[in-house]
Parts: structure tokens; sequence; C-alpha cells
DNA sequence: AACGTTTTGACAGTAGCTGACACTGATGAC
DNA sequence: GTCATCAGTGTCAGCTACTGTCAAAACGTT
């Protein structure tokens, strides 16, 4: 029976993947507004049904990606020492994306990304609302550390540290977009980060 | 001929502004999602297609104030000193929503659009979406004032600091839209912008 | 009253998305 | 080996947001 139910995870895990493939390539060549829903159902050989039977919408297909780094990004906050500064947490939390953009095949795949969601402003809504849960997510993980400190913590600065943070990373990594060369994304995000670091850190 | 175009103008601007009364007095009714453009247009007085003629999307009615707001957080902003630290420089447009908090009926109008942009994804999505515009056009001002001072400014910080001053503001006002009782909301965003204000403007 | 411009409504069509239902193919029980 | 089961899929029908088109209506000008 777990066995059933994990093959069939692990199947249905495969067909979103492949799905997210083959969606991004076609975003890649046509635009996203341009590729429609049954162009890419036919594409991977399915119906249009079983497209959202993966993928709740067009838009979170576009940004699987996006979703996957998120866990990764509240695994990485819980990791962290309960007493270090939150803003240097956050810091090391944004540690995924520098990685992913030292990789050279991921960086591009990234960029690629990154360009799309500009390019269209209904993804871009999408993808913000999805940036806006994830800091929703990371605020509670902090709220419970400050708890388990016995701090007593101001929920709306430290929603406001965390949106600060996420600035930084957006601007630093929008401009790591544009560029045509390979930037050293973690010194371009310390010196940001130095610079906006909020007065409570200081 | 000039005359003309200005009662159309007048004329234009009244019938929108209706639209969007009765769309927030739906909304409010309803919730954003399980109210239909047909049910609007209906309320109003005419088709479908005329709704679609004063707003590009359901979402553009719903969020009307806030592209008014947009507007003028713009021209505070150019109305600042040049020689102004820009976080001081967003604080006092901030002051529009400050402003607008004051008054008992349009805070309560304020609060009422908060809490049904937090109810609904789509809507929420478009909101971040056009916070986003605002902040590029509120860059591309302070990159223009900067030059004007003879600066050379890191467009990426202070596309950052926009982004934290916009986190602070976001976070202060979510407070305060769910607070049952009036705060003193310009002291709230003094105490989060000063918790959070960056360090290159220590 | 006649004219030209603008606004509007009616209609048809596209695309994203959902519910319902029937079919298929694999799995486990007997 | 057969049968019941059940997840996955396709088909179909339908809703809603939104757009193009075109003819009719409304309105200010002359």
């Amino acid at each position: 029976m777990a066995d059933a139910n994990e093959l069939r995870e692990v199947s249905r895990r495969a067909v979103r993947a492949r799905i997210g493939e083959v969606a991004a390539r076609l975003f890649a060549e046509r635009g996203f507004d341009a590729t429609t829903v049954d162009e890419i159902a036919d594409a991977v050989g399915m119906s249009q049904r079983t497209f959202f039977r993966y993928f709740a919408s067009k838009e979170d297909a576009a940004l699987d990606d996006f979703a996957r780094e998120s866990d990764d990004f509240l695994h990485r906050l819980t990791a962290r020492p309960a007493d270090e500064p939150e803003w240097d947490s956050l810091r090391r939390v944004f540690d995924a994306v520098v990685e992913r953009h030292a990789d050279g095949e991921l960086r591009r795949r990234s960029q690629l990304a990154h360009r799309l969601i500009k390019s269209s402003p209904t993804l871009l809504a999408a993808y913000l609302e999805r940036a806006d849960r994830l800091q929703q997510r990371l605020l509670e993980a902090l709220l419970a550390r400050a708890a388990e400190n016995g701090e007593e913590a101001d929920e709306a600065v430290l929603r406001a540290v965390i949106g600060a943070a996420f600035a930084c990373l957006q601007a630093t990594v929008s401009r790591a977009a544009s560029a045509p060369e390979a930037t050293d994304l973690g010194a371009r995000l310390d010196a940001v980060m130095a610079a906006v670091r909020p007065a409570r850190y200081a």
C-alpha cells in the first residue's frame, strides 16, 4: 500500500516536471500570454483537463521552480540558530539563490524565468502574490522563533524587516537577470543588504 | 472643441466613479470572486461591454482608489527637496495614507478595501503588481533626482530602499486594517520606519 | 434640422478554468 | 485466472473574464 502510494507520487512528480519543462520551452519561444494551455497540453500529449489536474493554473506551471524554492527558503530559515539576528538569517536563507546562481545551467534557467516574469503583467502579479505568501510563512517562523527565545516581537516591524530583505534580494537578482555576464551575486547581495540593513540590527 | 473634450472627460470620470462605487458595494456584500462583471454592469445599468470600456479588468474597478493614490505618491515625491534623504522623502510621501487615515469615513473605506484585497488571491496579486509598478515609477523619479544632484546612485540599492519603505508601509497599514480601533497611523509608521531605517541613512 | 463625433449595445468568439461522468489500466483479493 | 477497486485520463458541457466588430443611438456643432 505504502509502496503503491509512493510509486504514484513518483509518477506524479515526473509528469508534473515534464509538463513544467515543455511549458517553459513554449513560454520561452512564444511568450507567456501567447501560449495557450491547449498548446502546452498538446505538446505534452495530454488533454487540457489533465494539465489542470497537475497545475491549478497556467501561472503555476510557469512558477513551479519558485514554489520549490519557497519550501527551500523555509527549511533554511528554521535551520538557522535562534539567536542570530533575523537580518543575517535571511541573508543566509538567500544563499539558496546565490548557490543556484553559481551553476551555469541553473543560472541561465533562472535568468530566463525572471525575464519571462517581467514580460507578462499577469505572470508578474502571480509571482508577487506567491512571494507575499512566502513572506508570511517566514514571518510565522520568525515569530515562533522569537516566542521560543522568550522575546515579544513586534509583528509589524518583523514583517517590514522581511519585506526589506526581500526587496534587497529582488533588486539584486533583477539586476543580475538583466546583466549579460556572470556577476558575483553573493557579493552584490552582501553589499545591498549591508546598505539597507535596518537600524535595529546596527 | 476643447470644451467638448473637457465635458466628455468630466462625464467619463463621473461614470467611472459611479461604477467604482457600485462595484465596491457589491464586492463588500458578496466578495470579489463571487461578484461577476455582469452583475456589476446590471447594477449600474449598462452592458458588460461598456463596463470594460471604463475599466480594463474587474481588478481595476476594485483598485481604482489605489490607482489615484499612486499618482498622488508620485506628485508628493517630486515635491520634496532634492537633498532630503530618500528614506525621509518616502516617509513624507506616505503621509498621503496617514492623512486619509485621519478622516473617519475615508479610513473605513480604506480598511474595507484592504480586507477585500486580503480575501482574494487574484485581487491581492493584481494589487501587488500595481504596487510594484508604482515602486518602479518612484525609482525613476529618485534616479532622476540623484542625477540632478550630480550623484551616481546605485540603482539596486535604491530599488531595495524603496521596497523596504513600502514594506514598512504595508506592514503598518495591514495591522491598522485588522485593528478594530483607530490607531495613530503616523506614529506607528514613524516607529516602524525608524526601526527599519537602512544603515546608509543612519 | 443636418452633420460628424463619440458612446453604447448586441453579438460572436477566445481562453482559462471547473464539475460530472464514463472509460481504462493497474492492483490486490479470492 | 477472474473479479472488484481505484487512481488517472479524456470528453463534454458550462461559467466567466475579456475582446473585436458593427450598427444604432446620443450628443454637441453648425
